[in-house]
DNA sequence: CATGAATGAGATTTCATTCAT
DNA sequence: CATGAATGAAATCTCATTCAT
């Protein structure tokens, strides 16, 4: 039944639609001061519309986190695509991922900061949670690989992949936090200004991974 | 007129207090889900009390990073007291203090982050406001010069010691913020779970320092 | 036209089907608190068929009693065609009825003092509320001239038809409307318990009408 | 202290004066219809108030009937005080007794009404449902241990004291939902309705009682 | 100073109803 | 006819803030 299914592609893009406008307002209001009328007008839907989509506010929220985390975790797919590369080479890959995915969606980690900053956790259903929690953990697992399989045929580097991999994700995450200044004139200064700061951090960190 | 140093000391006393309860309460709620009720009764005080000690339910907030930020630039002076040492001596110090920090009080970088996020900041009195930023401006300058006066007499190592702070702050920010995990059975465990990642993270960046 | 006649058979058996399944879901919800969703839901119907059916909820609720209104009269026309039957056996008789009228529909008396409780009533369209009355007075009238039918040729018992009538009406309504236990294990010991203390009921008052 | 205390009466004199605007709209508007904004118009509060004494509309409305039992049982004790009654006295002050509670407030049986028809009863706080299950009860009792006091010493007449209670009460109570009028022109005139059709139908019953 | 009852604006959420398909 | 997504008005309830005591 094509019907079907073209209403199921419609009900998603109407979720995704939600979605992006909520991105919008919660970049200028923040989550907590932010109102569902504030998203539904963005959307150009009414209040009501947006609860035939999402459950309450709260899991609204979260749900940006899983649009981003998919994002994400493809992005680490494609990583683990390119072989033979060695940990130097892994990182300044890694580098140039992350800062994609910070193109793509910069409010990613304050996102993922309300997520776990317990303000609203308590109240999400249990399958959301759920399935953010499994969405975190295979991304984290997806950048673990990506130095596993790089690492074993050298020189005995990078012994501990996973606590590489989650330095290097906490101090991007840090950089990225610290660093958003909420008056910067312009998206792309900002961009640039991280873009530096993120190239020396890793710059250092990596010579520090080579014994 | 001894009195009114008294009454000054005893206000101040008041106010320091309430700002230990709304940290308790807002370790549990996050800052948006706590109430000022809540707050109020954590401090055994009425609601009413707290408005004569802070503005609004933001300036309280806001003003626990005040508290904070004044430890962690005492922490700094200390630092900067400690003369002769080498670069890779200044960063174990580093990592000791901010630890001390940390477990001064936790949730010092989901308040500095709180504050950071616009949430709030907006509505802020100009007054606080630049308190604050003077303050952090000032921890981040201690820090800075605590690299500077070391490194003059060395190899030329450590070129960039603006950088390096902010890199160094922006890590151990990262891993706090992100490592959080809010279900942590206990803080102890917490604590030591942190350390380690964290001393990690400045080993590895310790030799990446280094030329 | 047969095929208008059948459309408007398929069109009142929709109706049926449409009250029957309101009358599931009010059971266990009430009135008040269930939803035209919940209805549509159990009658396997979209919401918006049932407003081809039924101008409003309000109507729609009122449409219930209706239905059960039009079975107790059938109910009472029966009964005034069995003749000679004296006081006492009258009473019996209208007992039996009563019994079988809940029986039909337990729901029925909450139905009937839902419409009467002000809640609805005043907006219901003039034309199902003239209906509605009529019904009822019906109803009323065919109960006591029941009585009436019987008593004239007696021993000047039963001088009130119509008082007595509304008294065993409210009799029954009241010993229904109070004993029903919400939380009734099984409606089979709910019918028990209700005929037991009706027939007591009907007994006592049975020996009080008579002289 | 006399300060605690008057607080304290104060805070209950509030929650009356609440109840007592609630009832007045529940009288209008219905249970159902009428809404926190309308009672908080009537008390002259605002909507939050009422929530510094109720914690939610239903049990708001579920209070009223609190009041009320309390009354009934107050009623039903100076019942108990008068000795020496035969049946037919107790009846006839039994029928006087209810009739002034109806006085006192003829909302009451609608409120119970509401109570029972499981609208609202499931989100009721056990607190509060566990004390009105507890007075309808107690008043129950009384009312039975006012026939069974009574007809110990007499000719074995009542011998079913409980059921004849609860016959009694369904009568009056099936008298009183029946019979409202909602347009009844005067509450005056629709006392005296009530008052006739009740003697009568008391009158009945005590003769059916005496064997 | 401290209180805490009261406020009332505003947030979230619900749901009867409509209407394009 | 039937659908069910969308509506948006309205309801419930919250909570930062004030103010009379």
């Amino acid at each position: 039944m094509g019907i079907k299914e073209r209403k199921e592609r419609e009900k998603e893009r109407r979720r995704q639609q939600i979605l992006v406008a909520a991105k919008r307002v919660f970049v200028n209001k923040g989550f907590g001061k932010a109102t569902m009328e504030d998203i539904a007008n963005e959307a150009e839907l009414s209040p009501g519309t947006l609860y035939l989509y999402f459950k309450s506010k709260d899991e609204l929220c979260a749900s940006l986190s899983v649009r981003i985390l998919e994002y994400l975790i493809i992005r680490m797919e494609h990583l683990n695509g390119e072989k033979m590369l060695d940990t130097k080479q892994k990182i300044f890959q890694l580098k140039k991922a992350l800062l994609d995915v910070y193109e793509f969606d910069p409010l990613i980690f304050r996102n993922l900061f309300y997520l776990k900053s317990s303000e609203a956790v308590q109240q999400l259903s249990p399958e959301l949670l759920d399935e953010i929690n499994a969405l975190a953990c295979t991304a984290m697992d997806k950048m673990t690989s990506f130095f596993e399989t790089g690492t074993r045929k050298e020189t005995g580097v990078c012994r501990h992949p996973r606590e590489i991999t989650e330095i290097l994700w906490a101090m991007f995450y840090g950089l990225v936090l610290w660093g958003k200044d909420t008056n910067a004139p312009d998206q792309k200064d900002e961009n640039e200004r991280l873009e530096k700061i993120v190239s020396r951090a890793f710059e250092i960190f990596e010579r520090g991974v080579y014994v």
